[in-house]
DNA sequence: CCACGAGATCGACGTCGATCAATCTCTTGT
DNA sequence: ACAAGAGATTGATCGACGTCGATCTCGTGG
């Protein structure tokens, strides 16, 4: 019987996470906490595995799953996922052999609603 | 009498603008073209250059204005500016002796469009 | 208890990007 | 026509990052 485990890094600070873009000037702390976030999918290979998963069914993959649409390593992929994951993007859960990853819809709302003019 | 000057890059194609994240797998070319727009703000200084503009008075700053504030050298700023007009978030304008850089709200738009989940 | 497999971590390598000083271009004012 | 100033470009430097092979961890099955 699959147990889930947490195994990954705890969602980050939420406090600071949703200051708009359009109202003030940022400050440098404001400025680097956002780009770290935005750096997570600013990347083609994240992007896609961000895609990929939303289009699984259950929205959800296993790492095994990702490394041959993508033709990237394994050590790669999880490098990969451990930004996301980082981000508070996805969430990996373990069941049995596999990791099955989620994505996090409410935190690329919520990125998306940073960067929207007049928001 | 101030005659605006192009002087940047034309806005990069935007045919391949708003290809939405959630629907279907990103292929190779679409992940890599937006990855390079969402580099464009996945930067500390770039979001705080964004976020200065916004709030400044006519939407609209000049380089010797944003140097101050940011604490970098100008040439560094210019560096940034060429990259967030190549990505078409701002357009720079020649008036006299300064370029005015205002944003453009809609390519601000498109952007979080395309991370938004269920859009 | 041991072999196998999935996934995470480590170390190394190559590339990209942020930053600055120096220089170049162009406009303004004298 | 010339000096001054704003901004763009160039070249160099340094750190961050994507990628991989090798290794480590841990759960599964015999």
């Amino acid at each position: 019987m699959p147990k889930p485990l947490p195994l990954l890094d705890p969602l980050p600070s939420a406090d600071v996470c949703c200051t708009p873009l359009t109202s003030a000037p940022l400050s440098a702390e404001q400025a680097e906490d956002l780009a770290v976030r935005l750096k997570a999918i600013a990347d083609p290979t994240r992007l896609r595995l961000l895609s990929i998963v939303l289009s699984s069914q259950g929205m959800e993959a296993c790492t095994c799953d990702l490394t041959g649409p993508l033709g990237l390593s394994q050590p790669t992929v999880s490098h990969h996922l451990k930004k996301l994951a980082a981000a508070g993007l996805v969430v990996g859960e373990r069941r049995g052999t596999w990791t099955y990853y989620r994505v996090v819809p409410d935190a690329l709302a919520a990125l998306a609603a940073v960067i929207t003019p007049g928001g």
